[in-house]
RNA sequence: GUCCCUGUAGUUCAAUGGAUAGAACAUCAGCCUUCUAAGCUGAAUAUCUAGGUUCGAUUCCUAGCGGGGACACCA
């Protein structure tokens, strides 16, 4: 919190807005700089001038000035320099003071949010594109609590696609017990006989109808998907205040179709019923098939509206799935306009995954199962971790592996921006090093391992003005950045930033490990040291928790 | 064809319109009788093209070229 309020000081004693502070390229340049170029022009003085004018008013202001070492005039920025006792009683004081809530503001007012994610098929099984979307739910909304809002976490199920009558076809000529593969294979069956689709259609048609034995058989695939659904959960540790199902608002959902059609929202065209919606640029969007079956949207009104009963006083619903359907959701959210909905739905849009050679398509099969890839960077980890550790049990090292695995794929997920799509390479996501999850629980094994065998104790009597070098006051200054970050982040809805912020402070305090040794330092001086490695160890924590990542006392 | 995203090092990614464009991996050269070497240090390598706005453009605008995606019965 502490640079926030250092910049707004001087941001009110010089009269500027605080968003032009900027930070100088390289620390010998100062902590905090001030780019003077707009500000000079719209105050027709010249830029040395109001440089020293702005140096000198702070200089001589006695509630601001012992706050900085120096100031300096570089050009056109005037660079400030943070004393380091200051920076280092107020950012370690801080971070003591609010273990449980570092960075944390109350910008969301606590007004109520709710992030939908995971509105996974069922009947398909879980790939890395999920996995994206789970992770990035989740961190969302841990961010946006953070920043004060009253967040819930609310999955949709799609358990009523078409995907689910063929997956049932497939099942009942026993080509697999795999549900999976049950849908890729009927895929590629109907591709090569489209008569099928006629057959597909009647299954569909008996399970909207709630009858039969392709609605027993549904039943039992859709139990089956289920079940995998919350195996996953468990293993990400992944909770939901909520979960809908697609199939208990399709019956609501026709009755709004046939409202919307006398409304003149909706029409019938070529057997089917669909919102034209070319006035507005956005195409059209089939609403129901021809042969009466209902499509996607359907359940999405009545989703719409029990959102508006479950969460009164609801601020705003954010629907998190990934780009491709960007165009479906201006249309839903038009049509739910067209029909007087004053809800806020934002399509919370990120980017896909695809592999190298191409897309992933559960149609066709070709996709990297989460299930897979978790089972291979878990017996990668197993195999490292029994030969450093020779020492630990079975369960101890399955136990760590386990947490090391989960906490690997989220970063994984979470470390590209938002926008940009993933390229998933499971060879880099096996290698361990460099910027991956396991990097930063190292880092942080490394203190507390440290802060073991010193017994470190909070309650120790230390004075702060021991700390002098260079790289603490680095580490203090990027640990005073971390508000900024919780803010930003949560503005940008956008969890790469915190990613990329963890693996920038590791590093600093890596380097800080192999310059300096804590454990053989003089007596005053390691408390110091300790209580400040302490708190180092706390924004880390604090972090990784937004990221949904759980921290290891060894590795 | 229309619309959306995107183009930075060999590869994968960074960079609120600001100072010398940062990392990681891979490559090469070093560092463990010392707090966990899954670590650290050093070397080398990049803004698609052409215009424009600006004191200043990787960033904003226009055009072109390249990549990806969406566009009526998939979700």
């Amino acid at each position: 919190m502490i640079l926030k309020e250092i910049k707004q000081l001087i941001g009110k004693k010089l009269k500027i807005n605080i968003d032009i502070f900027a930070y100088p390229p390289n620390s010998e340049m100062g902590d905090i700089s001030l780019p003077l170029f707009s500000l000079s022009k719209e105050r027709k003085i010249n830029v040395q001038e109001l440089a020293n004018d702005f140096r000198e008013k702070i200089l001589n202001d006695n509630e601001l000035n012992f706050i900085f070492e120096k100031i300096e005039a570089s050009g056109p920025y005037l660079n400030f320099f943070l004393d380091k006792k200051f920076l280092f009683n107020e950012t370690i004081s801080y971070v003591l003071n609010n273990k449980n809530d570092l960075g944390y503001n109350q910008d969301g007012q606590n007004q109520k949010i709710i992030f939908e994610y995971s509105n996974a098929n069922t009947h398909k099984e879980i790939h890395i594109g999920h996995l994206r979307n789970i992770v990035f739910g989740d961190s969302l909304v841990k961010i946006s609590k953070a920043n004060g809002f009253d967040s819930y976490p609310v999955s949709f199920i799609n358990d009523l696609g078409i995907n689910t009558a063929k997956t049932v076809w497939a099942y009942k000529q026993n080509y697999s017990q795999n549900i999976g593969q049950c849908y890729a294979w009927s895929v590629s069956e109907i591709d090569k006989n489209p008569d099928l689709k006629e057959e597909i259609s009647q299954i569909m048609i008996e399970i909207e109808k709630e009858d039969g034995e392709n609605y027993d058989l549904w039943k039992k695939t859709r139990d089956l998907s289920m079940k995998e659904f919350e195996d996953i959960y468990s293993l990400l540790d992944i909770n939901f205040y909520k979960t809908y199902f697609e199939s208990d608002f399709t019956k609501r959902g026709v009755e709004i179709v046939d409202d919307f059609l006398k409304k003149g929202i909706f029409k019938k065209s070529q057997g089917a019923i669909i919102a034209d919606l070319e006035e507005y640029g956005l195409g059209v969007l089939p609403v129901v098939r021809s042969d009466g079956t209902s499509l996607y949207a359907v359940a999405d009104l009545a989703l719409a509206e029990k959102k508006d009963q479950d969460f009164p006083d609801l601020k705003k619903s954010f629907i998190v799935v990934d780009v491709r359907q960007s165009l479906h959701f201006k249309q839903l959210f038009k049509i739910l306009e067209l029909a007087g909905y004053k809800n806020d739905f934002t399509h919370l849009a990120y980017d896909f995954v695809k592999l190298p050679e191409g897309m992933m398509s559960s149609r066709s099969g070709k996709v990297v199962l989460l299930k897979d890839l978790f089972d291979q960077i878990f017996d990668k980890l197993i195999l490292e971790s029994k030969k450093r550790h020779e020492d630990w049990d079975d369960k101890k090292i399955k136990n760590n592996c386990q947490k090391l695995a989960v906490a690997i794929l989220k970063f994984e997920m979470l470390k590209v921006g938002a926008n940009k799509t993933i390229t998933f390479n499971i060879e880099e996501a096996l290698r361990f090093d460099g910027y991956s999850a396991l990097y930063i629980l190292y880092t942080l094994v490394r203190m507390k391992s440290i802060l073991r065998k010193a017994d470190f104790a909070e309650s120790v009597e230390y004075s702060l003005d021991l700390l002098q070098s260079d790289i603490e006051k680095k580490i203090a200054l990027e640990m005073a950045k971390y508000s900024d970050i919780v803010y930003k982040t949560g503005q940008d809805n956008d969890p790469s930033e915190i990613a990329k912020y963890l693996f920038d402070f590791a590093k600093l305090f890596n380097d800080y490990y192999q310059k300096i040794n804590i454990l053989q330092t003089e007596d005053n001086l390691k408390k110091a040291r300790l209580i400040f490695i302490y708190s180092c160890s706390l924004l880390l924590e604090n972090a990784l928790k937004l990221l949904g990542i759980e921290s290891l006392e060894e590795i």
